[in-house]
RNA sequence: GCGCCCGUAGCUCAGUUGGAUAGAGCGUCGGACUUCUAAUCCGCAGGUCGCAGGUUCGAAUCCUGCCGGGCGCGCCA
């Protein structure tokens, strides 16, 4: 990247006149160079000499006039440099390096905005993790585009990524949702029941009670109370659990691995974390429960493992879980949580202390919540009352592409509220579409081309050098930002910034197209400029797919 | 009470880890289609960046304290 030669020019020529500041003065480790907002303060900037100028005990212009100076006689990349205001050194590129992006883009293809890792890692990212009772919520959808996206981004980035779902099967909530299903059955045949007190309450338990009627029939009305809670509970949780599976499909999200958690108790792996943390006195028998000693790895309070009745907790599951996860060799485990479970964090960091475990190995990401309403009226989504608007609903009433580039325009940080209704009237002022049709607008001016016999040159035909409008300019500095911007989004984990990017991109193309035409001008231009509207297609196709949204050819 | 997150234009949100004149979309108002897709573009209006201090060449951004909102503090998951 130039932002890498640059840097290397300005450390370079600060260790060359470091020496006339005085024996003290040392080279910075980190240079700032950013890309100011406004082009009239250069293609790039740095601040290195007001930074510097406190240890260094001069004025910063002082810094900044011997440090252009430097820089202008060894560097063949630049124009010329200027310093301005406080002590900003502006630095303009040889006219031409701009165009050169538009080859870049071209030779590098889909692979354009693909990065080589410094130290690349195997990183697992799980996200979602609903508990296999009820259909997905609005929220559960957030973290599937956030963490999807992410792992997308990661991949990009250089690392090798995997995605997993814990898939919580086991534990009273399972017998309870057993238990509401099979009351539903019976009453849908003409029983009288006494619904369970705490069971749930949704219209999706009495469908699923009806599809096992229509199946099966009355059949089941002959088992004992117990034999129907365990059929109903395998019944309804792998009819959930295929459902949600296909709605995170139809999402274009896809699992390396579901990871259920029965297995961590059939297997044993609860019982030997939970001996081996009584062995290692990481935990103490108290009350009757057996507790683990979390407070002495930063937690408030200690937590239990086995309640008094001799159950393990879902705190055991999740210990024995993450040792698992441990033991299978990333360098980083991410995990995507509601802002609901945040004070589980710490416990869960403990946990991996006590493992024997950098806490640092385990980054859980909080992510806010989604507040759903429908003309401005809050809207439940708790699966045990009744109404609730469903994650599916939201897909089919919104669309994949919509939703997806909703919920990754907004920080992680900031709860969001989606309000039903206006994502249904405002679907065509969307914002996706507003990026969308700009790929869709770059593809057709692409097609008319060929249509009207005006030939694509090879990369090595054109003339590059012609594409000097502002517009231009403009778009091919967008165009040259991809690779930046993935680095950015996969160190700050922030998905985010690519959808902010895209749009700046969109814009950038938007007011080209105003701008210059393409069709129908003189040929070398003409030429020109479909070699950079071909490259705004692929730096717009491969951000989108960052995103895990389509690149429509037309709209 | 303690912890985490948020507070930026009428509304919804960005803001390149401390930079130069704080930006978009929606909404308001006014312009631009005989020519590559008007799902677009150009312009006007709209701001005490919650409040008060502090740190420094420089603060929406960092520190402290308030105010307001969301979420959490189980032998629930």
């Amino acid at each position: 990247m130039i932002r890498d030669q640059l840097t290397a020019a300005i450390t370079a020529a600060l260790s060359e006149i470091s020496g006339d500041f005085g024996p003290d003065a040392e080279v910075p480790q980190e240079i700032h160079i950013e890309r100011p907002k406004d082009r009239q303060f250069g293609d790039y900037t740095t601040n290195v000499s007001m930074v510097l100028a406190r240890s260094w005990k001069c004025n910063p212009r002082e810094i900044a006039v011997a440090l252009s100076a430097k820089l202008e006689m060894a560097d063949d990349l630049l124009d010329r440099t200027e310093i301005a205001g406080p002590g900003f050194i502006n630095i303009y590129l040889q006219s031409g390096f701009q165009q050169k992006i538009v080859r870049k883009i071209t030779e590098q293809g889909s692979s354009y905005g693909r990065l080589v890792a410094d130290e690349p890692k195997r990183i697992q990212v799980e996200f979602v993790s609903a508990n296999p009772v009820g259909p997905l919520h609005v929220g559960h959808g957030r973290w599937a585009a956030v963490g999807d996206c992410l792992a997308r981004i990661l991949e990009a980035a250089g690392h090798q990524v995997e995605r997993e779902f814990y898939v919580n099967d086991f534990g009273a909530q399972m017998g309870l949702f057993g238990e509401s299903v099979a009351a539903r059955y019976r009453e849908l045949l003409g029983e009288t029941i006494v619904f369970p007190e705490q069971g749930y309450q949704g219209s999706y338990i009495i469908d699923i009670a009806q599809e096992i009627v229509d199946s099966d029939g009355r059949i089941h009305l002959k088992l004992s109370d117990d034999e129907q809670k365990e059929l109903f509970k395998e019944r309804a949780y792998r009819q959930v659990l295929d459902h949600l599976k296909s709605s995170l499909s139809d999402f274009d999200v896809d699992y390396d691995v579901w990871f259920s958690e029965r297995e961590l108790h059939t297997n044993g792996s609860v019982q030997r974390v939970v001996d081996s943390m009584l062995e290692r006195n990481h935990a103490y028998i108290k009350d009757g429960a057996t507790w683990m000693r979390t407070s002495d790895f930063g937690d408030e309070k200690d937590r239990v493992l086995v309640r008094s009745d001799g159950t393990p907790t879902y705190f055991a599951a999740d210990v024995a879980y993450h040792a698992d996860k441990l033991s299978r060799g990333f360098d980083l485990l991410i995990n995507i949580w509601g802002a609901d479970h945040h004070g589980y964090v710490p416990r869960v960091k403990a946990a991996i202390e006590s493992l024997g475990s950098d806490p640092s190995s385990l980054e859980v990401i909080i992510g806010q919540l989604v507040n759903l309403t429908r003309n401005g009226v809050p809207v439940r989504m708790s699966k045990r009352t009744g109404e609730m608007v469903t994650f599916e609903d939201l897909l089919d009433e919104v669309g994949a592409d919509a939703t997806r580039f909703f919920f990754l325009m907004r920080s992680t940080d900031s709860a969001v509220d989606f309000d039903i209704e206006l994502a249904k009237e405002r679907s065509s002022s969307n914002p996706v579409y507003y990026v969308q049709y700009a790929h869709a607008r770059v593809c057709s001016i692409i097609r008319t081309a060929a249509e009207r016999g005006q030939k694509m040159p090879s990369i090595d035909e054109a003339d590059l050098s012609l594409l000097v409008d502002p517009s231009e300019i403009t778009l091919m500095q967008e165009l040259s930002k991809l690779p930046e911007i993935v680095q950015r989004c996969a160190d700050e984990r922030a998905p985010h910034k690519m959808t902010t990017y895209l749009r700046s991109l969109a814009e950038a193309f938007h007011s080209f197209y105003t701008n210059c035409r393409v069709v129908g001008v003189e040929k070398e231009i003409a030429g020109a400029r479909l070699r950079l509207v071909d490259a705004t297609r692929q730096v717009i196709s491969n951000g989108l797919g960052m995103l895990g949204v389509t690149a429509p050819d037309q709209m």
